[in-house]
Order: C-alpha cells, then sequence, then structure tokens
DNA sequence: TCATTGATGTTTTTT
DNA sequence: ACATCAATGA
C-alpha cells in the first residue's frame, strides 16, 4: 500500500475496524490525514466497497482535496467513496427523495439575499413593522432554531420573553410555509429537511444505512445539532462512525455549532474508541508555545498535549503600527523580502485578519507594489447583482413558482411593470392561491392593471416562454438570458465605469457556466453551495488574503496576522459574553497555527474605521505569549509627535498614473482572476485606457479596462 | 414609472 | 467611507 506517513496513534485509528471511533487532537497532528488514509484502509485492507463509504468535509475544497489523495493513493476504476460537505451531501440526497416532504424535486436553494427578500414579504403580510424587527435578526433566530433541529411545531414561544426570538418564533411557520409556496428550501433547510426525510421514512433510512457502511466526519468540532442528528441517523445500524476533531479549533459558535458534539459523542455512542494525536508535524516549537500560551487562558476547555520535533523556528515577531497604513507596507515589505531571500512562494504565505474590512487597505498597498495576490470570501462572486439578475432567469425558468426570483427580474431591465402593478398581481395571487407567474398570466384576461403595464407583461411573459424553449443547455440559456431579456444591452448603454466592470463578470460566468458539465440543474446547485474558499488558486503563486474563520485547516510557511488589537481580536461584539470571547481565542489559536515556519503579528495604534479614526490598545492576547519567544518591532518614528506621513509628494509614489507607456503591447500582466496573460491591443485614452488581453487557457482573450481590471503588471 | 436624492446600514465570522 | 436602498418629486 502507497500509504503516507502515520504514527502509531494514527495508524490504530486508521486501522481501527468496526463501531464508533473518535479522534481529538491539537492543530497540526494529522487528524485529516487519518481520514485520508483510514479511507484508503477501508477500501484496501477491508474490501470495503468505494461508493458504500461517506465522508463529510468542511467546505468543497477540502473535498476535492482529500478525493485527490484519496486517488492518489489508490487505482480506483470506476466506483469512488462520496466526499462532501454536509450541504451538499444533503442537496443531493434531497434532490433525490424531497418529494417524501411534500416538495417538488426541482426545488430551488435560497440564498441570505433571498431569504432577506422572503422574510420581507412575510412581514408585509402580517403586518409587522421592519423596523421594530430587523429582518435580519429574525433570520438569525429562525436559522438558530433550524440549527438546533427546533421546528416550527417545535418552537415553544411561551416559554420566551418578548423580543425578536419571540416573534421569529411566531412568524418561523408562515416562513417557511412562504418558502414552500416558492418551491425554495433555504440553507439550514438542506440540512433540516434530510434529517426530517430520514426521521419521517424509515425505509429511506434503513437504505442509507445498508448503503453508507462508513461514515467519517472531520472538523467535527464544527457541527451543529441538526448535523449531530443526521450523522446519527446515518450510522443508526451499523455504528461505523468516525469523527475527527478539536475542541480548541471551534470557531462556529455564531452558527449554531456546538462543542458539546465532541463531549457528548462518548455517551450517545457506547463502546467508543478514543484516540488522542499528540505529535504536530506542521509547527515549530516557538509557534506552537505561542498559540498554546493563548489558548490555554481559556476557562472551558479539556486540557491537552501537543508537543513537536521540529526545531525551535524563528521567534513570533509583532509589529507595532502607526495606521493600517503602516501596518499593510510593513507586511508588504516583509513578503517581499521573504520572497526575494528565502525564496518562499506567494502562495506559501498568508495574510489573516478577524474581519473582511481589513483587507482594502492591504489591497491598496499590495497592488501599488506589484505584490500579487488573491482574496478569499467577501462578497461572493454568486451574490453579485448582475450575476444574481442573470442567474434568477435561469432560476425561473426552472423553477416557475420561485417567486423571489420572479420578482427580482420582472422590471430589470425596466420594462414598465413597476410596483403598483406588482402589488395588484400579488394581491390576485394570494386571494386565489396561485403563484405570481400564473397570476401575470391571467392579467391578459383580468385586466388587473393598467393597459399599457399589462402589454409590458405579456411580453416578458413572452421572453420567459422563449428561454423556455433553450433551457435543454445551460450555456446557450445563459447566452440567450442575455442577448434577449436586454440584460446585455442595458449594461452596455449604461457605458459607465461600473457597468463595464458587471460586464465582465458576465463574461467571467460564461467561463464558470462552460467549465461545469452537467445539467442547468446541476450548475445552479453548485453556484448556491460554492464558497469562496473553494476558489483559492494554489496554482497560480498569489498572496492569499482571507479571515481567521477561512483559513481553517489550511497550512502556510509565514502567517501574517494582521490587526492584533482590543476590539478586532478579540472583536467588539464578544466583549460582553466569555463564550464569546474564547471563541476569539480559539480563533487566534486557529490563525497561529496556520504557520509552519514563520508567524507575524501586527496591530496599529489607530486605525479608520467606518471613516472614523479609531485608536486601539494591543490585543490582550499579546500578552499571554511568553516575551522569550516574541520579538516586538515597530514603526521606528516611536512617538506620538513624530510625523509619520510622507510629506514629500514626490516620494509618494503615484501609480495610478498609468498613462501610456505603462502597458504597451506584449507586456505580462496578472489578473485576479484569470491569470498571467499578455496585452495584445490598446486603445481609448490615457485615463481610459482599454486593454485586449490574452490569458491562459480557458479563459482566452478578454477585454479589460485598465483602470477597472486592477492588473499587476509583471 | 423613473431618476435623483437622502437614508441606512455595513463590518464578525459563512456552508 | 462606501454602497446599496428607500422615499421623493418630475
Ligand atoms: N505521521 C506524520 N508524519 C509526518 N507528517 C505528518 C504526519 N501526519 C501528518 N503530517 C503532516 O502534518 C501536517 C498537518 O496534518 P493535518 O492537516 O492532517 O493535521 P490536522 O490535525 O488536520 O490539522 P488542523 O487541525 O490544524 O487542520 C500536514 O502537513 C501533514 O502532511
Amino acid at each position: 500500500m502507497n500509504y503516507e506517513k502515520l504514527n502509531p496513534q494514527q495508524l490504530q485509528a486508521v486501522q481501527h475496524g468496526e463501531g464508533p471511533l473518535m479522534v481529538v487532537a491539537g492543530a497540526g497532528s494529522g487528524k485529516t490525514r487519518v481520514i485520508t488514509c483510514r479511507i484508503v484502509n477501508l477500501i484496501e485492507a477491508k474490501q470495503v466497497s468505494p461508493e458504500s463509504i461517506l465522508a463529510i468535509t468542511f467546505t468543497n475544497k477540502a473535498a476535492g482535496e482529500m478525493k485527490e489523495r484519496v486517488r492518489a493513493m489508490l487505482d480506483l476504476r470506476g466506483s469512488f467513496p462520496w466526499v462532501s460537505t454536509f450541504h451538499s451531501f444533503c442537496l443531493r440526497l434531497l434532490r433525490k427523495h424531497i418529494s417524501e416532504l411534500g416538495f417538488s424535486n426541482d426545488f430551488v436553494v435560497y440564498d441570505t439575499q433571498d431569504q432577506l427578500t422572503l422574510i420581507k414579504q412575510c412581514l408585509k403580510v402580517e403586518e409587522i413593522s421592519a423596523d421594530t424587527f430587523p429582518p435580519k435578526s429574525l433570520l438569525n433566530h429562525i436559522s438558530g432554531f433550524k440549527n438546533d433541529y427546533l421546528l416550527p411545531q417545535d418552537v415553544e414561544q411561551d416559554s420566551m420573553t418578548y423580543g425578536h426570538k419571540f416573534k421569529a418564533a411566531g412568524l418561523y411557520p408562515a416562513y417557511q410555509a412562504a418558502l414552500k409556496k416558492n418551491n425554495a428550501l433555504d440553507f439550514d433547510d438542506l440540512l433540516v429537511f434530510a434529517v426530517r426525510l430520514f426521521h419521517e421514512c424509515p425505509s429511506l433510512r434503513d437504505y442509507y444505512n445498508d448503503k453508507f457502511r462508513h461514515i467519517l466526519v472531520d472538523e467535527f468540532q464544527d457541527t451543529n445539532a441538526t448535523q449531530y442528528r443526521l450523522v446519527r441517523f446515518l450510522s443508526e445500524s451499523h455504528t461505523n462512525i468516525c469523527v475527527v476533531g478539536d475542541d480548541d479549533q471551534s470557531i462556529y459558535r455564531w452558527r449554531g455549532a456546538s462543542i458539546e458534539n465532541i463531549f457528548k459523542f462518548e455517551t450517545d455512542f457506547p463502546g467508543t474508541t478514543v484516540i488522542k494525536l499528540e505529535e504536530n508535524y506542521r509547527s515549530t516549537q516557538n509557534i506552537l508555545n505561542a498559540a498554546g500560551s493563548v489558548v490555554r487562558e481559556n476557562k472551558n476547555r479539556r486540557e491537552k498535549t501537543l508537543w513537536t520535533q521540529n526545531e525551535k523556528g524563528s521567534p513570533v515577531m509583532c509589529y507595532k503600527a502607526e495606521d493600517e497604513t503602516d501596518e499593510a507596507e510593513y507586511i508588504c515589505e516583509k513578503i517581499l523580502t521573504l520572497n526575494r531571500d528565502e525564496g518562499f512562494t506567494f502562495n506559501d504565505m498568508a495574510i489573516l485578519y478577524r474581519t473582511n474590512a481589513q483587507s482594502r487597505v492591504l489591497e491598496d498597498v499590495f497592488r501599488k507594489n506589484g505584490l500579487p495576490y488573491q482574496v478569499i470570501g467577501g462578497l461572493r462572486f454568486y451574490e453579485r447583482k448582475e450575476i444574481k439578475d442573470v442567474l434568477a432567469y435561469m432560476r425561473v425558468v426552472l423553477n416557475p413558482s420561485d417567486s423571489v426570483s420572479l420578482k427580482r427580474i420582472l422590471n430589470v431591465p425596466v420594462r414598465g411593470i413597476g410596483k403598483t402593478s406588482v402589488e395588484k398581481v400579488e394581491a390576485y395571487c394570494r386571494e386565489k392561491g396561485i403563484t405570481l407567474l400564473e397570476g401575470l398570466r391571467d392579467n391578459e384576461q383580468v385586466r388587473l392593471t393598467a393597459p399599457a403595464a399589462g402589454k409590458k407583461i405579456v411580453q416578458f411573459i413572452q421572453i420567459l416562454d422563449y428561454l423556455n424553449t433553450v433551457q435543454a443547455n445551460p450555456l446557450d440559456l445563459l447566452k440567450e438570458v442575455i442577448d434577449q431579456t436586454g440584460y446585455g444591452a442595458m449594461l452596455e448603454a449604461q457605458n459607465s465605469h461600473e457597468s463595464r466592470g458587471r460586464l465582465e463578470n458576465l463574461n467571467e460566468l460564461f467561463s464558470a457556466v462552460e467549465n461545469v458539465e452537467g445539467s442547468l440543474q446541476e450548475f445552479l446547485d453548485s453556484a448556491s453551495l460554492v464558497a469562496d474558499l473553494d476558489n483559492l488558486d494554489d496554482e497560480r503563486g498569489v498572496l492569499p488574503l482571507m479571515t481567521l474563520h477561512a483559513c481553517k485547516g489550511l497550512e502556510f510557511s509565514s502567517v501574517f496576522l494582521v490587526g492584533m488589537e482590543n476590539r478586532l481580536l478579540p472583536h467588539a461584539s464578544s466583549m460582553s459574553d466569555p463564550e464569546d470571547y474564547e471563541e476569539e481565542r480559539r480563533l487566534c489559536y486557529v490563525g497561529f497555527t496556520r504557520a509552519r515556519k514563520n508567524l507575524f503579528l501586527t496591530h496599529a495604534r489607530r486605525r479608520r474605521v467606518y471613516g472614523e479614526t479609531v485608536t486601539n490598545f494591543p490585543s490582550d492576547f499579546l500578552l499571554a505569549i511568553p516575551d522569550e519567544i516574541m520579538v516586538r518591532e515597530s514603526s521606528g518614528y516611536g512617538n506620538e509627535t513624530a510625523p509619520r506621513y510622507n510629506q514629500n509628494p514626490e516620494q509618494a509614489i503615484p501609480i495610478q498614473e498609468e498613462g501610456e507607456g505603462l502597458y504597451s503591447i506584449g507586456t505580462k500582466v496578472l489578473h485576479a482572476k484569470f491569470g498571467t496573460g499578455i496585452v495584445l491591443k490598446l486603445s481609448g485614452s490615457a485615463d481610459d485606457l482599454k486593454l485586449e488581453v490574452f490569458f491562459k487557457a480557458p479563459h482566452g482573450k478578454k477585454k479589460l479596462l485598465a483602470s477597472h481590471a486592477k492588473l499587476i503588471i509583471l
């Protein structure tokens, strides 16, 4: 067998036969490797057939990597284990069986924006003021119910004090009914409905218990109650369940995850074999020491050993910056030096921060200095307005009852179907209990709206009907949507800086569709479930920037953790709740332990936040780190009176001045999404320079705006 | 019905 | 600071 290296404890876990198994161990101790090798061992040594193994990972990317590893170790022809996230697994399950629960299998998955639109509608119908009860807060509570597997009928409003949660409980049934009317599930429903399926259909439960003989779950510390139930159902008959996790790395409590799942596992699964891994293979002694010092301050925690044979390594560096620009410049310089002098590639380093907003200044400085980077997270590609609009057309074609999507596009681009018309039709629909699209069709006969609007509605329906005739192929459909609905023409007509960016995004959507094989349904599903992290590209050699939450499970030679300040890490919102505060510490622990060799921490005396300058104190977490292993640096300008700003305009490098000369035919450039390319053509004026660039496959020739495309000249 | 303006919330984290 | 969104008048 072509195993990866394993220590005796890992080997024991890998070779463990039947029955429940839990591996609890600190960061970098090879937990994920255990799962991977265990899959291989089950197939090779225990003759378990690949398709009867189900492995759950935290992200689609982790799933992809795990599949890759397994593939590398085994020669599998044909069948393959199921490796996916909880959500993808549930979606696949529901597409097959949801009819058992009274939904049709072409249901649509609503994202947060769609949920928000829907709950606002509910509020309107129930005549609840959105000001006293913020839709976001209500949704959060409803999500909380679902994460705890509380169905609408199980939520006891009586036991609650009057407030947002109370109102959310009251609204929950109406919200679910609205989803059903739209033939839609929200994100959390994917899990809830999967559990319901097993709960209400014993035959399906038996079938899947029989189908999946071994269940493996990575990152078990961040599972919620609903996921826990699902795991129990899946392993009910055979209890061949292997979970792997680290309670110190539980960072999704706010999303309903419960560390308790680790603690109660042994009681819920009698006869569990517990294995601890104590050797860390990833980090230097200093890094491990620093991380341990921080997280050991947590009260609610199980002590565990974590040691390493690795060398002591460099001390942890802690830089005190004047402001966020200084912080970014320090990091930028360090990274360029590490790259130049020590040969670290950019993708072997990472910038981690607590909040997405912190990336902005870093990006500006990196761009100025020609440092290629890639932001993970933030606003996701599929959440952008133009993408959502176009996808909404496609969704309506597939699922005509989806009125949230239908309303979204009814007057986009503007075609003279205004608010009053829509409201009239909606009222009519409610009365007759039909869907919005059906109501719109009736309008021609019933004449609810002004004649002008009625005519427009007829035209709109004609477009939809036409789109229906081309729905077979996602690529053709996308093309027709952009052409026939006038969406593309609208953006071209606007001809603004912004609209051109949107057009570019639509082009990118084209390449995404081209790369997806399979049906329209499968494409829309994958679009609903992709996490931005799944786009993390290790090939291109660019520096990744991401939040501490997004870095889970990854590793880098050098890690920069920025904004080590009170109110940022720990975040201001955690200060009032000790449990939240401890989670911030775990977040810090997760960040530190991503580093193999170098850990750089930075904090700024002042930074702009919400457009105001605030001064922050260094993070209290820094106090836990022993002096012997940390070297402190500062901006060299020492005290407050020293002018930090470069008043000399000649010194401030004006990179924005990208007049002639900066680009010419043949210039090599780097684009955040398309990678490296070569300039083929230049046109337009200096401040509105248009480029035609040829990128590597699969992107090919692209037209870009120099001012918008954020290109880096290589 | 549309376009401009002011208001609002965003930034804590996301499958 | 910035962007998106709702109210306002044309
Ligand atoms: N027995 C071993 N010998 C040498 N290296 C190992 C061994 N086991 C794992 N590693 C290496 O240690 C690193 C961490 O492994 P892995 O990602 O599996 O740990 P983990 O416990 O899942 O980490 P985390 O909890 O931080 O996500 C990887 O680089 C892996 O290749």
